[in-house]
RNA sequence: GGGCUGGUAGAUCAGCGGAAGAUCGCACCGUUCGCAACGGUGAGGCCGCGGGUUCAACCCCCGCCCAGUCCA
């Protein structure tokens, strides 16, 4: 980046010098003639702590200032955006305050809701996960205070002098010395956006970033920036992005040890009570400790890896053991890093996420179970719920969309849930320790591998585990990154078949998409524009391309020679292919389009449905749900939804109900085209529930009382969605419930077929439908009563037939070689009770296929050898153990045979011994 | 979205091709003034569901359902 960008008349104007910082050698901009390092860690230790460099402010207070400065100074203030990023699909969480206008305003497309416009932005970056609690500073979430100016061509708003004349204005007007502020020069990239900006910094502190967004990737005509090997290439909006720290204003404002201390005081507070942390406190020696670390902490970057290293050179700095400092400082760094984590799970579920295995859902279970295990090890006995729910009254709970009672629901199901995760992992750690210490051996890496990915249990679990059943464990220091090769397998790049086209129908003239205007019709004239591959594109259509989860429409083309079936339709670009079979058409050529009638009316009537079942869900559920997903058809249609337990039952009673009212009330069904920003402002994110569309207008839908944006074919009014009957609910994976349903004559179908069923039933045990249920109750009890009885009435047979089975004896041993009638299971039961009594029995029987069952009580005996050869007589196998062997055949013609081969075998077997 | 692990008695789990087992809990009997403990006896299983392979499947193969878990 080159140095002219930084060469602002303001700093020239106000007395501000450039000076190249003796400890890291990049330029900073100072009032300080004395000053020689540029302010900025690790250059400079907090100077702050004790010392505040702001006046006294709480973060609403601090929050208030700002915004209020900036709405003095001609910005419009905003309300803050959801953590979760429901308007972009390419982050789950808000990072930045910037993130609130990608990708739409930042790229030019659509314009800002307000310009210029100030903005306090809740962010939660999870990439710092191990230093928060440990560096002082790191928070999992933190509130961006920002003011954004987006400079179009057309119009400017401010640029960088303005920008840092307020910056200086505000610092000044919550009491700064200006001569303390340094402005470090740091060209900024990420994200695919760049431009030179200037770091604040105060008490080796920094504050706020300044951000002159002008470069991006996209190629132009203008010659590009080379920034770290890539090209960028000037921006037609440039940007003003800046990100004020509100909780790090607050911190230096009120000089605390650590910003933790500055921001939950409360919370803080009643922990340190609960685990009697007062005494490190109330001593001037520990008191002294933390006071020191708090303000070199500042200069160490925390490693996972090299956080032992950092310990003891900290340990060095401030002069005491490093026994002692671990002795004072974990137990606080554990405290703070609860009180971080409770605020961001209290934005996270405020916000309506749901904890579950995916996506965002995931990102909120791992701060959950992070947070949960630090109570653990400290001995926090309060109810998690209860510092969350703290953690939403102290941010204020209008700020959240999520009622407070579900957020403790869902927090006491996950506690619950991780709880038995837990007890569940001990056991089969105990299980597997005592295996191995049999064997002898320690438990391998392959095991722990196993335990970590299928059973969530961490090795240093199953060390601490082990190690208490005496049993060893091996532990290679990369352990996870030999989990993560795991799941290295690269997913197979998915082919899109129509990309292949993509360039051929670029230069096409869009197709008018008739189907959005004619709702109604099902015919339509239309030229033939091109024709290849069996793919016809037309000038206008009211053919429906596949998108938004509703499928294509299918139907015919007539031309003058004949008719031509659509069986499919595609979107590429701008252009719509509709794809048929067996025919030729030709550019020019004049058709006449009719989709099929039956087929489109029922997807409308169930694309409809699903915007009333997703209100109806919303309404019964809570304000959470939100579609994950959804795919309509003619005969039955999905709709996933966001929710944190199953739905019961009688949930799904209620939401059909409710879904039906609404189509009763036969509400009129509006649908427009809005700007983004202003839908957004309007009618919040809720109206992104099936993906993002792209573009500068949206497409709104208003089903009663449900407002999406949405591309797809709707019913004039709900009336005409007809009856909807959920068929069932999915459990589809964690925190993702599917709603499977029908609607207008489909569902009436499915009732139909489902009545089906049920006089079969009905008929089958010769009862009144409504008599099913008991009588299947019934019929099943006594089929198990039954079942026992026969077991009962065969041993009784089997004692009976024991008493005269014998067929003779050799030597002492008695001997039963016949054929009978019964099952083989019967044949067992008789064979075993002859051999309990010393004897060997050779039984046969069966009508098309010969059973042969050989129980041997006489050790010299062996059941498996006889078995063999009778069964190899009758042409078939066998085998068993040495006590009882079954097997069979189907030569029954040698049965005769057979009796006499069991004879000699028994014979053979007894003398050879 | 991509993996992995598991589903056997009320609970926790063995078994893993040749008649369904253990421990705890439960019921009853004994011991006791009574309880606990102990001894004895017993009840309790569509071995998740549906196919397939096999003389024979809880066990092997395929599909499905359910639960858990890791990664993006």
């Amino acid at each position: 980046m080159m140095e002219e960008e930084y060469q602002l008349d303001y700093f020239r104007d106000h007395g501000l010098i450039r000076k190249i910082c003796t400890s890291c050698a990049n330029p900073f901009w100072t009032r300080d003639p004395g000053r020689v390092v540029c302010g900025d860690a690790p250059c400079e230790s907090y100077t702050f702590i004790g010392h505040p460099v702001f006046d006294p402010h709480t973060v609403p207070e601090m929050r208030e200032a700002f915004l209020s400065f900036f709405e003095r100074h001609g910005h419009t203030r905003l309300e803050r955006y959801p953590v979760a990023a429901r308007w972009r699909d390419d982050i789950y969480l808000t990072i930045a305050s910037i993130a609130d206008f990608q990708p739409f305003v930042t790229s030019g497309l659509v314009p800002p809701p307000a310009n210029p416009l100030t903005i306090s932005q809740p962010c939660i970056r999870l990439n710092d996960l191990d230093s928060v609690g440990r560096s002082g500073r790191h928070l999992t979430l933190f509130e961006m205070m920002a003011h954004h100016a987006f400079n179009s061509q057309e119009r400017v708003i401010y640029w960088k002098d303005e920008t840092v004349a307020f910056c200086d204005e505000f610092l000044a007007s919550i009491g700064a010395d200006l001569t303390k502020i340094s402005y470090k020069e740091h060209p900024w990239f990420g994200g695919g956006n760049a431009g030179p900006s200037l770091e604040v910094l105060i008490g080796g502190l920094e504050v706020a970033t300044l951000v002159f967004m002008n470069l991006g990737r996209e190629k132009t005509t203008e010659t590009p920036v080379i920034l770290d090997g890539d090209p960028y290439y000037p921006m037609k909006t440039r940007i003003v992005d800046t990100g004020y720290g509100l909780e790090r204003f607050v911190w230096a404002s009120q000089g605390s040890p650590t910003i933790y201390d500055a921001i939950f005081p409360t919370l803080i507070d009643s922990l340190i009570h609960e685990i009697h942390l007062e005494e490190f406190l109330s001593t001037q020696e520990y008191a002294h400790i933390l006071a020191l670390n708090a303000k070199y902490s500042g200069l160490v970057d925390i490693q996972g890896s090299s956080l032992l290293q950092m310990r003891k050179r900290m340990a060095y700095t401030i002069g005491v053991s490093f026994e002692d400092l671990q002795k004072v400082i974990v137990p606080f760094e554990k405290l703070y890093t609860i009180a971080d984590h409770t605020r961001c799970l209290a934005y996270m579920l405020g916000d309506c996420i749901v904890p579950s295995n995916v996506r965002e859902g995931y990102l909120a279970r791992l701060v959950l179970r992070r947070t949960l295990r630090t109570m653990y090890e400290l001995g926090i006995k309060t109810d998690l719920a209860d510092l969350i729910e703290m953690q939403v009254k102290a941010s204020g709970d209008q700020t959240f969309e999520q009622s407070t009672d579900v957020i403790r629901e869902i927090v006491h199901n996950e506690v619950d849930r991780y709880r038995q995760t837990l007890q569940r992992g001990s056991r089969i750690i105990q299980k597997l320790a005592s295996a191995y210490r049999k064997k002898n051996r320690s438990i391998p890496v392959a095991e722990l591998i196993t335990l970590y990915d299928s059973h969530g249990i961490s090795p240093e679990m199953v060390r601490d585990i082990a190690t208490q059943e005496g049993s060893e464990v091996e532990l290679p220091d990369n352990f996870y990154s030999m989990v993560a090769g795991l799941h290295a397998q690269a997913d197979s790049e998915r082919e899109i078949p129509l990309e292949k086209y993509r360039d051929q129908v670029a230069g096409l003239p869009p197709t008018k998409k008739l189907y959005y205007e004619q709702t109604d019709d099902i015919e339509f004239d239309a030229g033939v524009i091109d024709f290849f591959d069996g793919y016809v594109i037309l000038d206008q259509t009211l053919f429906y391309p596949e998108g938004g989860g509703q499928p294509a429409d299918t139907g015919l083309l007539i031309t003058t020679e004949g008719m031509i079936r659509v069986e499919n339709t595609f979107q590429l670009g701008e252009v719509i292919l509709h794809q048929t079979r067996g025919s030729v058409l030709y550019r020019g050529e004049r058709v006449k389009g009719k989709i099929d009638e039956e087929r489109r009316r029922s997807l409308m009537r169930h694309h409809t449905a699903t915007h009333l079942l997703l209100r109806a869900a919303k309404d019964v559920l809570g304000t959470h749900i939100h579609q994950a997903g959804a795919q309509k058809g003619s005969e039955s249609s999905r709709l996933d939804i966001r929710h944190y337990k199953h739905i019961t039952p009688e949930e799904i009673l209620r939401i059909e109900v409710l879904a039906n009212q609404m189509v009763t009330e036969d509400s009129l069904i509006s649908i427009k085209w809005e700007e983004r920003t202003k839908a957004e402002q309007k009618y919040g994110f809720e109206l992104y529930q099936g993906g993002v569309p792209p573009g500068k207008e949206i497409r709104v839908v208003r089903v009663n009382r449900d407002v999406e944006a949405c591309a797809g074919t709707h019913c004039r009014s709900t009336g005409e969605v007809g009856v909807i009957k959920i068929i069932r609910i999915e459990h589809v994976q964690d925190g993702i419930e599917r709603i499977e349903f029908a609607a207008g004559t489909a569902a009436i179908y499915y009732l139909q077929h489902l009545e089906g069923f049920l006089f079969e039933a009905a008929k089958a045990v010769s009862v009144q439908p409504e008599n099913l249920p008991t009588t299947v109750q019934r019929f099943f009890t006594e089929w198990k009563e039954q079942r026992k009885e026969i077991g009962r009435l065969q041993k009784r047979i089997a004692d009976l037939e024991i008493a005269h089975l014998e067929t003779g004896k050799v030597g002492e041993v008695p001997v039963a070689v016949k054929t009978m009638i019964g099952t083989p299971s019967e044949l067992v039961t008789i064979a075993t009770g002859f051999a309990e009594r010393g004897g060997v029995a050779v039984l046969l029987s069966g009508n098309e296929r010969v059973h042969v069952v050989v129980a041997s009580g006489n050790p010299k005996v062996h059941a498996v050898a006889i078995v063999q050869r009778v069964c190899q007589v009758l042409g078939g196998k066998g085998g068993g153990t040495s006590v009882l062997a079954q097997g069979s055949g189907s030569r029954i013609e040698f049965l005769d045979k057979a009796l006499e081969e069991g004879r000699a075998a028994i014979l053979g077997e007894l003398n050879a011994g």
